[in-house]
DNA sequence: CACTTGACCTGTCCGC
DNA sequence: TGCGGACAGGTCAAGT
């Protein structure tokens, strides 16, 4: 479930690996991953170089010198791995890797270099998607046009979340945090785990929220995506970053998939409930509702 | 208008 | 062992 730590450890591993590489062909079997017609394709893609690798919120941006560039959303199980012509085999550590020899039946989209290494977009659920566009149009995306900021920029301060928190509210501060128009990237595992952290229910009304949990929210959210960045993310079930690895933040999780076992805390039984239509884990003692 | 639910998909796991 | 159904969770569209 790639949320920004995930994204931004695949966009980190593709741009060591992707720049100056020029793009020989491009094949993919399911026209929703990838509806650009061939016609764009042999035009603004076949023959350009890559010349950056990008991350905003949880979407991926590969910049090419015809001033294209791919946009890529890997939703659930969405996964970009590199492959060099030598090796095939996934990270030369079987259990590190998910993937094995690639193409295999998740591949959606398969991008050849001139030096003969390969891009796969796997993506075993078909939720994900990548396309290209002028660099430029980028930002006229819907959804670049309302996302929040980024939480790990030196702007976003706890004012700034504050401000962003207000403009919902009368929401359950779990929806909030998921909502890409407050704040960029948080998805459901590091919502999960900032309110645990602060410990916050994650059914609590915004303005329910006193300010000093605030301040504590906007640390802890900060501090549970920068150590999941150090982890290489989260592999829950999918996730591999660009070379096929998994992350090990799942190792260092204090409530995600922990309902039954204790609170890392205070050692009460972790629960597991629903919001936001969600799974969503916390624990009962730490995280009361206020009333 | 604000919030919830359903759709998009496939693989896995659980109970019968 | 097979089979149906629930579940996984990012985002947009549709419904309440």
């Amino acid at each position: 479930m790639p949320e920004l730590p995930e994204v931004e450890t695949v966009k980190s591993g593709l741009k060591k690996l992707l720049i100056g590489k020029q793009l020989s062909s491009i094949e993919n079997d399911w026209p929703k991953s990838f509806p650009n017609s061939k016609a764009d394709v042999d035009k603004f893609a076949i023959k350009a170089r890559v010349v950056n690798v990008r991350r905003r919120a949880k979407v991926l941006l590969i910049d090419l010198d015809s001033k294209y560039s791919f946009v890529i959303h890997l939703k659930m199980t969405g996964q970009m791995v590199y492959r060099s012509k030598q090796n095939n085999f996934g990270a030369g550590h079987p259990n590190d890797s998910l993937v094995g020899k690639l193409p295999d039946k998740s591949t959606r989209v398969n991008i050849e270099f001139s030096d003969g290494s390969h891009l796969f977009f796997n993506d075993q659920r078909k939720f994900g998607w990548m396309r290209l566009m002028p660099t430029a149009m980028i930002k006229e995306l819907d959804f670049f046009k309302k996302v929040g900021p980024e939480p790990l920029s030196s702007s976003f301060t706890a004012a700034v979340l504050a401000e962003r928190l207000n403009r919902r509210s009368r929401s359950a501060i779990k929806a909030v945090l998921l909502d890409q128009s407050v704040i960029a990237g948080i998805g459901n595992i590091y919502a999960d785990e900032s309110l645990w952290g602060a410990k916050i229910h994650p059914l609590t009304t915004v303005c329910d929220i006193p300010k000093n949990k605030i301040k504590t929210l906007h640390n802890e959210i900060q501090f549970v995506l920068k150590l999941a960045i150090e982890k290489g993310g989260s592999t829950d079930k999918n996730y591999v970053d660009a070379e096929g690895k998994k992350g090990s933040y799942m190792d260092f999780a204090r409530v995600f998939r922990r309902e039954g076992l204790s609170c890392p805390r205070c050692a009460t039984t972790i629960l597991k409930i629903r919001a936001a239509g969600r799974g969503t884990h916390l624990c009962p003692k730490c995280q009361k509702l206020p009333r």
